[in-house]
DNA sequence: TTAGGGTTAG
């Protein structure tokens, strides 16, 4: 046994536990990832298979039950829920109990594993099961369950199903709980079609999703950027009809009215208690009906009753399916993320005038997306509404403070949140030190930055991957790349894993130096890390190459994008049609134009601008104004540099008609001139007197007093 | 005793 075992048994008054010579030294001795073994090897006990199908009855424990609560059932009731227990704990604990004649209860084993699913040891949750049936003990139902939620939050859904599988081979029926972890599972995978079929399938087989199954689900849809379907979802919800693919309130009320013309009044009443068990909300029709049964059936007392019934609040079923707090916090955080805050705090009204409070988690998303959104006057407020309402910030509260003051570039007053956090008896953590760091490169505070990082391990957190990498894009921006790089190999060193924004960060340091090698290295690296790139990645290392003189190199990885299943994006295109055109290779960079529609991809107000100032630098202004009306007529407007790139072409050409058409142009679409505008115009009077007369348009724009020669 | 929501880096 471990000290702190030993520690946290006589902190409970635990007796001693005796010292088993077979317990593993470490925790790697767990970490089996075979799921075969935990179905397999149960030969030691042919009891341990339950042949009833009744899952009450039918798991039959080899051992005796305790009667009464042991210390240790207390000890792991008391600290296994809030998740104050350390993994070394319970590894010691759980040894201790496989080898306890009896064994303790299987719900003691289940509140351990509990525990460690609370800290997201999962693989050691996963362990834990294989041993206790390689001990001949019999995982329950909810053993099973808490198994089926590992698995799905390691992202092995697949072997989620055959744990589910094997349930109900065992006899037991999947509840709400396991279809729930299944649900997620699917929506961690991107898989959101499957999650849909499942949840249609658990109602199917009579299992009613709950408020948390629907939760999960509209979750996964507001993940996956389907927002539309998971508000539907949600109001089907809020109407009562939470529940698809069943009988429903029409053909209940229509049996129940047959019923009651029968007067087989009794039968009908079990069939209106049956509708109400599986959520199906009964009309004014409904209750008519039935109500009207009654009366003829002179049981007018129960129809009495029954009509207080209905003017309750929803007679008191079909409740816990009503969206809550969490559905709600879920779509508002989906809009407050899409940058549709208004949605968000119309919603947020919403379920408060339903009378569903908001509580601290809610109101974080959305002084977050306030926030974020840049409506700091309106989060300050709702930050004081939670606070009068007697809702204090949480530690995300905090941390979402600290970092909104981050983004204004307000370190001073994120310090003083951090230091009124501590004073709070608070604990920061490494999110609340990430963001502090992050803030503190934005100003460019790095070397105050770099002491933070270094305290991050006295203060009982440890610097990880985003930590990392935060500083290391930091002295990337300021262009201290060997800072960076030493970080980087830091890191390595230290065991932690680089992600694809570490790389992303340090190659784009790396071009803007204009060390294209050392760029294509860190590139071919990350490949020896196991990292895969993303489309940033390639649009960083394509607009590198091409920036730099590389542009066979990155042709060369263009096209083998383009074997593979790359999903191209318009920057890409751009970043390459750039390139060739500042170095007249007009005709490469006009097949690319054209090549966008076979990706599927829109030319934007970039594309159009780099091609009209390629086809400007070769003197092709004709077709280049072609092209600006080309945009225009597809609906993709102009902005002051499409303009300014094309006058630019005219004013070189000394066409001033033109140049004094697009000003013309600009001015009705209301577009200011900007510096460039001014130095074109200027270039423009320089050349030709004449065109002085371009002044007399000038008053039109806005901010161009500066203009007026004297 | 088991299932859902919020905060950090390009």
């Amino acid at each position: 046994m471990s000290s702190s075992a030993r520690t946290a048994a006589s902190k409970c008054k635990l007796p001693p536990l005796s010292t088993n010579p077979e317990r593993p030294t470490s925790s790697n001795s767990h970490s089996s990832t075979k799921l075969s073994s935990f179905f397999t090897n149960q030969a030691s006990s042919n009891t341990a298979i339950p042949t009833s199908s009744n899952p009450k009855t039918s798991p039959k424990n080899p051992f005796p039950r305790a009667p009464i609560q042991t210390p240790l059932e207390k000890f792991l009731q008391a600290n296994c829920k809030s998740g104050n227990i350390t993994l070394s704990e319970a590894l010691d604990y759980f040894d201790h109990m496989i080898h306890m004649r009896p064994p303790p209860p299987m719900s003691s084993f289940n509140r351990l594993l509990g525990g460690l699913v609370k800290s997201k040891h999962y693989s050691h949750v996963f362990s834990f099961c294989n041993k206790l049936t390689a001990s001949g003990l019999l995982p329950n139902l909810i053993t099973l369950n808490i198994l089926v939620n590992c698995l799905c939050n390691m992202n092995r859904v697949c072997d989620g199903f055959v744990v589910m599988g094997s349930m109900i081979r065992k006899g037991y029926r999947p509840t709400t709980v396991t279809f729930t972890s299944l649900v997620k599972g699917l929506c961690m995978e991107n898989r959101i079609d499957e999650a849909n079929k499942l949840f249609e399938k658990m109602i199917k087989f009579r299992c009613q999703p709950s408020v948390i199954c629907y939760g999960t689900l509209i979750n996964g849809l507001c993940r996956t950027g389907k927002t539309d379907v998971a508000l539907k979802l949600h109001e089907e919800m809020n109407s009562g009809n939470g529940v698809r693919f069943r009988p429903n309130t029409v053909t209940f009320t229509s049996l129940i009215q047959g019923l009651c013309v029968e007067d087989r009044i009794d039968e009908a009443t079990s069939l209106f208690e049956k509708m109400k068990k599986l959520r199906c909300h009964p009309s004014v029709i409904t209750y008519g009906t039935l109500i009207n049964g009654f009366c003829r059936t002179g049981k007018t007392d129960v129809a009495l009753s029954l009509h207080e019934e209905m003017a309750n609040e929803n007679g008191g079923y079909g409740v816990d399916c009503k969206p809550n707090s969490v559905t709600y916090g879920i779509i508002i955080d989906r809009f407050c993320k899409d940058g549709m805050i208004d949605k968000a705090t119309e919603l947020f009204l919403e379920m408060k005038n339903r009378g569903i409070f908001p509580d601290v988690v809610v109101y974080s998303i959305l002084i977050h997306g306030l926030y974020y959104n840049e409506k700091w006057e309106a989060g300050k407020a709702l930050l004081h509404e939670m606070i009068d309402s007697g809702i204090q910030p949480d530690l995300v509260t905090f941390n979402v403070l600290i970092g909104a003051l981050c983004r204004r570039g307000n370190v001073k007053d994120s310090r003083d949140l951090l230091k009124l956090m501590i004073r709070r008896g608070m604990n920061p953590n490494i999110f609340t030190y990430n963001t502090l760091m992050d803030g503190l490169c934005l100003v460019g505070n790095l070397d105050e930055a770099r002491e933070l990082f270094h305290s991050i391990s006295t203060r009982g957190c440890e610097p990880g991957a985003i930590s990392y990498s935060v500083l290391i894009n930091g002295y990337c921006k300021y262009r201290k790349i060997q800072e960076a790089i030493n970080l980087y190999e830091e890191m390595i060193f230290k065991g932690v894993k680089p992600t694809v924004i570490t790389y992303n960060a340090l190659l784009t340091g790396i071009f803007q130096m204009g060390k294209v090698q050392d760029a294509q290295k860190l590139f071919h690296e990350m490949h020896t890390q196991n990292v895969l790139p993303d489309s940033a990645t390639y649009l960083i290392l394509l607009d590198g190459l091409c920036k730099h003189d590389c542009k066979p190199e990155a042709m060369d990885i263009f096209h083998s994008l383009e074997n593979s299943n790359f999903r191209f994006s318009v920057e890409i295109f751009n970043c390459l049609m750039d390139g060739f055109c500042k170095s007249g290779k007009l005709e490469i960079a006009w097949d690319l134009f054209h090549k966008m529609s076979s990706k599927g991809l829109l030319p934007n107000v970039i594309t159009y601008s780099i091609m009209i100032h390629g086809l400007c630098m070769e003197g092709q202004l004709e077709k280049a104004n072609g092209l600006l009306l080309e945009m225009e007529g597809k609906g993709c407007l102009p902005n002051v540099i499409t303009y300014n790139t094309l006058m630019r072409g005219f004013c070189l050409n000394d066409d001033s008609t033109k140049v004094v058409e697009l000003l013309h142009k600009m001015s009705e679409r209301n577009l200011s001139p900007d510096d460039s505008t001014i130095s074109i115009v200027v270039d423009l009077l320089s050349k030709d007197e004449r065109i002085r007369k371009c002044l007399d348009l000038l008053p039109t724009f806005p901010a161009t007093s500066q203009l007026r020669m004297p």
